[in-house]
RNA sequence: GAGACGGUAGCUCAGCUGGUAGAGCAACGGCCUUUUAAGCCGUGGGUCCUGGGUUCGAUCCCCAGCCGUCUCACCA
């Protein structure tokens, strides 16, 4: 049961005695004559505008009073006088507008003698009366909880948190556009799959009542975009979610969102270029540069061209030129000895992937492509022909973290089904035979990449947390 | 899943060795017509996360639980 306490109850008698004296104190359609950024840009003195948004603050001063209305696009003085207005427009203003509230007026534009733009308001109206106080501004919210549960909140009092929103959006559509004019096709493809594939990701499951069936929320779009492939659509993309049924950190939120594009007749080379390309052009138009501050101060640069090296050498030049030729024994007697952990009966590869992902990952700031990974590492991608015991794939690693995984995808359906029967240990039903009768038709050589838009935002921004830029991240109910 | 730390007014926080709570801001009532983290005077506001225990007495100590933060584990 909420108790309404005292600062809530005062604001509900305001809004009733409003609609006792017959004022509506949540408005309707109201037109503004431009936003309050457009206001500013144009702050030519005595000019009439008509403006809307929340008071995030004022300063009574008796006979006349200052606030500060925040719209969308920023936040603009209101100045309001006793004199200027009716007694009932200013009792309105004086008594009945608190912090929060919503409110439309008009007035002419000046300047203070402290040098700030001010609207002398002549006329105003109520639009909505926030019958819950808002805390004020300069104190903001701080508590995780309340920031993350109440993210309105977070978004009208933390500037650098809508900022940050604001700008994901322009990366998100300047993505679009970079794949688009070079004639990619967006696509969607199933959320809810039969057989979950594409990744090893634990998956969410539920259920279709009238087919009776079970369904997994995708962890990856990858086999149904490689379909189209087959069916001839050569330059597709998808922007959307995966689900992801495992853990909650910093870096992991269960649902996510995932770039995922393939060209046909290219390969994980072409996808290099294009990934820098596209990084590097949305860098430049949403950030208006290349450099970027992290927030511990680090600095991560995005200038092309991007360092290449290959797994082994990345590895022989971090940890030790023989770390190759040693024996596997000796191998993790190292690794242990550099402090990194591995499950006793992990077969080699894994034990110097381990080593890569716990001390060279974090370290690759700067954007770097770590190509030819152990073919035991990537189901899904082509031997190389130099070397069949690598698979043709890079990794693209900036900000220490793993941003866009790509292939040369491996389209022979023979190896194909080997490698899918050797994931699946004798579970047949986990065999997407589906997936596998489409690429028997034929699928045309291509380059494929995932994308973490998450990541990549979380690296653009330069922030800490996958929370701080996914706008309702996953928490547990409150109790 | 494990460990560390935390949960006190609407917000931000303080609260000693155990004696049933404080500040600033916000709110409410005053004064003040270019202020800007406004100021001054006054008033009201608390399930000190929850439940047990110890104690004459618990916000404080102990136990359990809930929730959170961070780290680790899990993580194509």
């Amino acid at each position: 049961m909420e108790q309404f306490n005292e600062l809530m109850q005062a604001r509900l008698t305001k809004r009733q005695k409003l609609l006792e004296r017959g004022i509506d104190p949540y408005g309707g359609r109201f037109e503004v004559s431009e936003s309050v950024a457009e206001a500013r840009r144009n702050p030519t003195a005595e000019r009439e505008v008509t403006l809307a948004g929340r008071i995030v603050s004022h300063r009574d001063m008796g006979k006349s009073m200052f606030a500060d209305l925040k719209d969308s696009t920023g936040k603009i003085q209101l100045y309001i006088q006793k004199k200027v207005l009716s007694d009932e427009q200013f009792d309105l203003f004086k008594h009945f507008v608190d912090l929060g509230d919503i409110v439309g007026v008009t007035g002419k534009l000046f300047v203070t003698h402290a040098g700030e733009l001010t609207v002398r308001v002549e006329g105003g109206t109520l639009l909505s009366k926030a019958v819950r106080p808002l805390p004020k501004e300069w104190y903001g919210i701080k508590d995780t909880e309340t920031r993350l549960r109440q993210r309105y909140l977070d978004l009208i009092l933390n500037d650098k948190v809508r900022e940050t929103f604001v700008l994901r959006s322009r990366v998100v559509a300047e993505i679009r556009k970079f794949l688009d004019d070079r004639g990619f096709m967006e696509v969607e493809t199933p959320m809810m799959q039969p057989i979950p594939g594409g990744a090893a990701a634990k998956p969410f499951q539920t259920h279709h009542e009238a087919l009776g069936i079970d369904l997994f929320l995708r962890v990856a779009p990858e086999l149904y975009l490689k379909r189209l492939l087959v069916g001839g659509f050569e330059k597709v993309y998808e922007i959307n979610r995966n689900f992801r049924n495992e853990g909650i950190s910093r870096r992991h939120n269960p649902e996510f969102t995932m770039l995922e594009v393939y060209e046909a007749y290219g390969n994980y080379e072409t996808m290099m270029d294009l990934v820098q390309g596209m990084i590097t052009s949305v860098a430049d138009n949403v950030l208006d540069r290349l450099v970027i501050k992290r927030y511990d101060g680090a600095e991560i640069d995005l200038t092309p061209p991007w360092r290449r090296i290959r797994y082994r050498d990345l590895i022989e030049e971090r940890v030790g030129k023989d770390w190759f030729t040693i024996s596997a024994a000796e191998r993790r007697q190292r690794a242990i000895a550099m402090g990194v952990e591995f499950p006793k009966d992990a077969p080699d590869y894994e034990v110097s992937n381990a080593v890569y992902e716990k001390t060279i990952e974090p370290t690759l700031l700067n954007p770097t492509f770590v190509t030819h990974l152990p073919a035991e590492l990537v189901v899904l991608a082509k031997p190389s022909k130099e070397d069949p015991s690598v698979v043709d794939v890079f990794e693209l690693v900036i900000n220490g973290q793993e941003i866009a995984p790509a292939y040369s995808e491996l389209n022979d359906p023979v190896i194909q089904r080997q490698r899918f029967e050797a994931q699946a240990a004798g579970h047949a039903e986990k065999l997407d035979e589906d997936f596998l009768l489409a690429l028997e038709h034929g699928m045309p050589p291509a380059g494929g990449m995932g994308v973490g838009i998450d990541r990549l935002v979380m690296m653009l921004t330069g922030v800490e947390s996958i929370r701080d830029v996914i706008l309702f991240p996953q928490l547990r109910p409150q109790a």
